[in-house]
DNA sequence: TTGTAAGCGTTATCAT
DNA sequence: ATGATAACGCTTACAA
């Protein structure tokens, strides 16, 4: 049945392999740009004839050829959703969320990962902007200068990182942070430590200095740790220095520090709460998997990430640039990793 | 100094956006093949020319419009990776593996995810498929003939799974099974009740089949608990069945499910592995900051992902169907979810 | 409403 | 080794 696609091509495109809008054209009985027309373009088209192509276009299988379409209208259809790295945690969420929205918008996602360095980071848009139609950076290295020059050739949106000029969304860490500073005083602690995540990290010092601001209005006394990376290693490798120092209570730049910090100081004797508090931020998968869960601040990343796109697709509108959205809300979780000092000799 | 390039143009072609080799060819005082040789295809020009064309495609900010490319070519050099569900655990290695292959062949890596149902994969396959040069089955709904169908109109590889006519890169569970029953009959048990997975899954048959292989050599009592869910959930809903059978030591399907089964079954007061011992596949992360840490069945899916896009390129080369890779291996983590049964009243 | 024809930025086939 | 020139499959004025 459909062999009958697979003929040579009589007079007008070599049928190499899928059919064409020629093809369909042909055998439709109407001219290619008719064709485009009914496929692209509803409504511009007599009701009958848009019938007759689509049921023929569909009848010889035909699957428009996105290469050949992107190169007149310069739009490829495609976003980018850029990552640091993809094994960790709380990019899970925002990467389910810019696919959906991606897929709903009927945009491809391209994903890639840039890990080691700023230079990787700046190569790794530069090798893909020019196959997608706009990027969305959920990366940390990259500095700020790079990040609006590269705004500048190709749409781009940020993803928990501002930078002036260039449209992103960001968590509104306040309300998360005070919830969480009023929890661990009224447990009772009042040398709260901070333990911080990678300088280069924008949403690391929004972290830090919500919890200054909060702990300070709270009464409580803040510090911070020197910074270090946000994984399992980089919260145990705090583990002497947090051992160290006057906190009853850390809060770590995010749940795998907290996570890394909690299991490093269970093997030295220390039990947590009794003996310290610990909590994290971004509620990944496994942080109410530990004993005791983690208490954390968390952000709805899926929506943030289909938002995300969201806002990118919107800058890719001729009339474009929507107004900045609103930082997206964050709470606390209290779970068991944090609770009252217990009283020891 | 790049503004040059942003003049209006001249004779030529539109200078609208990024320059062309048009524009290269106009500066480097050569033809546009040659810029387009000099670029593709070093060697098959003079270097002196080649430097040339190179350094002023340097200066002008050239990038080759990977649409424009192509369409006369019908590359894309993109891939696309279907997966089931991107939260996942189990996806992550098989992602970054995948996106690191991808990207070390200069190829552009595409996420597609397609949850609900064997006709949203199909449809997920059909929509990406016109974008890309070669398919990563990594999702498990689809049946034979339809992956057999899809993998005729674009080079596929499955991951996970194996279907006849498609090559595929599949675990030798064997071992790893081999080596959990060695490990559960040292401990002592002898009924062994193995929680089934997705009855759509092929993974779920493999592991199943091997662990009835090898728990009837070795002389233990194997049977089966019905399919669910290979969440958290599913391993929850488990409980009351697993509670109530003769089983000693569970076998999951994923560590998800045994993750799931453990947390149930501890509310309930069922001391793991004293009163029963829990095993997994896949060693997800999460596996081992539960408690008790979750002994498991892993594999090497970084290398796995990896490798299934290496795969898929052999199979993109004229002369490519590289004969199929051998099964990558699992072995068996041994962790705290299993041991000796504590003799009670 | 529909058809004709000229691009879009590359590559590929010829010549030279 | 290099330069014209014709595709590649689609969109889009411009005509009819």
């Amino acid at each position: 049945m459909s062999d009958a696609v697979r003929e040579p091509a009589a007079g007008g495109g070599a049928t190499s392999g899928s059919p064409t809008i020629y093809d369909v054209a042909r055998v439709a009985g109407v001219s290619p740009s008719t064709v485009s027309r009914a496929l692209s373009r509803p409504g511009r088209i007599s009701a009958a004839t848009e019938r007759k192509v689509r049921d023929t276009a569909a009848q010889l299988g035909f699957r428009i050829n996105p290469s050949a379409r992107a190169l007149p209208t310069g739009r490829t259809m495609t976003l980018a959703l850029l990552l640091a790295d993809i094994t960790n945690p709380v990019v899970f969420g925002i990467v389910r969320g810019a696919e959906r929205a991606a897929a709903a918008a009927r945009y491809t996602l391209v994903i890639a990962e840039s890990q080691e360095s700023a230079a990787a980071e700046r190569a790794t848009a530069l090798r893909v902007g020019p196959s997608v139609d706009g990027i969305v950076f959920a990366t940390r290295r990259l500095d700020s200068p790079s990040l609006q020059e590269l705004a500048r050739s190709k749409p781009a949106v940020l993803i928990n990182r501002a930078v002036e000029g260039v449209p992103s969304l960001v968590p509104d860490v306040e309300t998360g942070v005070l919830a969480l500073v009023e929890h661990l005083k009224e447990l009772g602690h009042v040398n709260v430590g901070y333990l911080a995540g990678p300088s280069s990290s924008w949403v690391d010092r929004q972290r830090w200095d919500a919890l200054l601001r909060a702990g300070r209005a709270a009464g409580l006394r803040v510090f911070e740790f020197p910074g270090g990376e946000p994984t399992l290693e980089g919260g145990s490798a705090a583990y002497e220095r947090v051992a160290a120092s006057p906190a009853t209570a850390i809060v770590a730049f995010n749940d795998l520090m907290a996570i890394g910090l909690l299991r490093t100081a269970q093997q030295h004797g220390v039990v947590v709460p009794d003996d310290l508090s610990i909590a994290g931020f971004d509620d990944i998968f496994g942080s109410e998997l530990t004993t005791p869960t983690i208490t954390t601040v968390a952000a709805p990343l899926e929506d943030a990430g289909e938002q995300a796109v969201g806002l990118l697709l919107d800058h890719l509108e001729p009339g474009g640039a929507r107004e900045a959205p609103p930082p997206f809300p964050t709470s606390l979780i209290r779970r068991r990793s944090t609770g009252r000092l217990l009283a020891t000799g």
